[in-house]
RNA sequence: CGGGGUGUAGCGCAGUCUGGUAGCGCAUCUGGUUUGGGACCAGAGGGUCGGGGGUUCGAAUCCCUCCACCCCGACCA
């Protein structure tokens, strides 16, 4: 490609409305343009890197045995009525009317479509396992869509459903997809972690997400390396504390702590650490009007987990402050265990705690050397915390002697591929059944497998970039290599060396762009720079007189002459090895 | 959906408080000088000041209303 003949639409100032660096560069090299909120127009040097990465997954997926076929965007209300979603589903769905005032939307996602598909089309559990996606627009209607492509409304999907007779085969599969993941991930070049996820209000067995490694990353993932526990911290598991609860040693004693209400300002106040207090947090029950959660003082909840324990009340809501007041007779920055009347569930650290801090249940005042047993019940003991750095990995042994590597630590990610094992959700709802071996129907178990391949267009950038822009991987280049030529329109032996480069580099296969815009150099390197092109020859009528050109790989310190005479071969090497 | 904010040329902004008929930088086009890290000179084009309504002799500016977009919280590829 010749600059002269594409559309190259660099920015020299970041757009304002954008706040990640991911989006900011990719307005800025002339990726994306914006239509309206969460929705963009694909520039063609954007469209390049998406096709890119489209086609490393349709490699990978069709190596892992999968068949590719396309469903359609816009999708008949009776199939999301028939899995019981379209009432299910909220906001998210984009709902429409045809001429005729009947009922679609725009697919968020096609389990109802495939399901309905293959229900029809597989009839015997020889045709079984079969694993189907596509690559393909998805719509949804986020509530608040931003940073760009990251979190669009509209994007770029692979998604694949897989059919069995078993939840064997269904777990052969599954893992079979995992592996493909971790490959296509590699190809592309970027720092990834599969990491244990929640199954939500889908269920079934297995859930693991994929996540591309960024500081910028929505995502908290709890690692442990030694043990190779890998979660999202909506999900890791907290251990108690190594050890068992200390005998109770202190008095229960009542002191004043005036207008003390957060654990650090009474902990300061009482010269105690804070993980030596705890703090009780009200919120309402399933049966109970509210039920106590108490935590170390300097623990986080975890929402999720609590939800989990069946008499909390889901989604966790917090106690108001009338009932708080009717339960505790104080304010929120007060309540304590000790005489208190609801059910209290105890995380696995703080009811490992002797002589502790808690509230009194009357402003102002604190206890100290609380102890569980003596001074109120026993709690009920649940993982209810947010893992924190530090943590003992929960595939550690936790009887054996404190080690470092025992650990976990806390990363960020950005999510970019989620596997399910589904189980009979959808094919009972749409009936989906084959025969099996004794000619009966059996309902077959689903597998699920997304990818966003947009996203990962986003999360390549939040991961490769320097101040001057993009550095893509080079599977991820829009052009491979930029040959920049200094002087293109000025002197005939720069242009003849350049052509020739370049149509030998075509030739080869090599994705090549020749910048014979007639602008100065500065230019030139900058807009190669900030596109992120990987390898970068400069020509120039001076250094041609020693029959060399100049070579430097982006993001490198420094570039080196090269002797012009086996150029070609060399680049070819060094561009795919 | 709740809370906060912003809409002025393709992009980044000033002007709004205190009403007087729209400006700066970048980009674009023409001519010239330049040509190894976003050059310089001269000229040019480009604006329903988010939309509608109102107040006024006069509205980007004041008032009402609608819309769009952005940021902070619960969801997800």
């Amino acid at each position: 490609m010749r600059t002269s003949r594409f559309l190259l639409s660099t920015l020299k100032e970041t757009p304002a409305d954008a706040e990640i660096i991911s989006h900011q560069l990719m307005l800025r090299a002339g990726m994306i343009r914006k239509v309206a909120a969460g929705i963009y127009n694909w520039l063609p040097l954007g469209l390049r890197v998406l096709r890119k990465v489209e086609n490393v997954v349709r490699d990978e997926m069709n190596d892992a045995g999968a068949q590719e076929l396309l469903m359609p965007a816009v999708q008949p209300a009776e199939l999301w009525q028939q899995s019981g979603r379209w009432e299910m589903y909220g906001g998210e769905l984009l709902r429409m009317n045809d001429r005729h005032q009947r009922d679609f939307c725009y697919g968020p996602t096609h389990e109802e479509v495939i399901t309905s598909l293959m229900s029809n089309e597989i009839r015997s559990y020889k045709q079984l396992p079969a694993n189907f996606y596509q690559i393909q627009t998805k719509f949804r209607d986020e509530r608040r869509p931003r940073f760009g492509v990251m979190r669009a409304r509209e994007f770029v999907m692979k998604d694949a459903y897989s059919f069995h007779l078993t939840q064997d085969s269904l777990q052969e599969t599954y893992e079979v997809m995992h592996t493909a993941y971790s490959n296509i991930f590699s190809r592309l070049g970027l720092g990834f972690r599969a990491v244990e996820a929640d199954t939500g209000s889908i269920g079934g067995n297995a859930s693991h997400e994929f996540h591309v490694l960024a500081d910028s990353g929505e995502d908290a993932i709890a690692v442990c390396d030694k043990h190779q526990y890998a979660a999202n911290v909506e999900l890791a598991e907290a251990l108690a504390i190594r050890g068992e609860r200390p005998t109770a040693n202190a008095d229960l004693s009542k002191v004043e702590t005036p207008d003390k209400h957060s654990i650090d300002e009474v902990a300061e106040f009482l010269n105690v650490a804070s993980t030596d207090t705890v703090k009780t947090l009200l919120v309402v029950g399933e049966e109970h009007e509210v039920v106590a959660l108490v935590l170390r003082g300097d623990h986080e909840l975890n929402e999720l987990k609590a939800e989990k324990h069946p008499l909390v009340k889901a989604p966790l809501t917090w106690a108001s402050d009338e009932q708080i007041n009717a339960v505790a007779g104080c304010s929120a920055g007060s309540i304590g265990t000790v005489e208190l009347s609801v059910p209290v569930i105890a995380d696995r650290s703080a009811a490992n705690l002797a002589d502790f801090v808690c509230g009194a249940n009357e402003d102002g005042f604190h206890y100290t050397g609380v102890n569980w047993a003596r001074d109120c019940a026993e709690p009920e003991v649940f993982d209810l915390r947010k893992v924190q750095a530090g943590d003992l990995c929960a595939r550690a042994d936790a009887t054996s002697a404190a080690n470092d590597d025992d650990v976990l630590s806390i990363t960020r990610g950005i999510e970019v591929g989620h596997i399910f094992q589904l189980g009979t959700k959808y094919s009972e709802a749409m009936n989906a059944t084959c025969l099996d071996q004794n000619g009966k129907a059996a309902v077959m178990p689903m597998g699920c497998y997304g990818i966003g391949v947009s996203r990962i267009v986003a999360a390549a950038i939040e991961q490769n970039h320097d101040e001057r822009g993009i550095i893509w991987p080079t599977a991820m280049a829009p052009f491979q290599l930029v040959i920049t030529p200094i002087g293109y329109n000025k002197s005939d032996e720069v242009k003849q060396a350049c052509d020739r480069l370049y149509a030998e580099l075509k030739d080869l296969g090599i994705d090549v762009l020749l910048d014979d815009r007639n602008e100065r150099p500065g230019i030139m390197f900058a807009d190669a720079d900030l596109m992120g092109i990987p390898h970068r020859v400069v020509i120039g009528a001076k250094s041609l007189q020693n029959q060399q050109v100049e070579y430097k790989k982006r993001g490198a310190e420094s570039a080196q002459d090269l002797p012009i005479e086996n150029i070609t071969a060399w680049l070819d090497t060094e561009i795919r090895g």
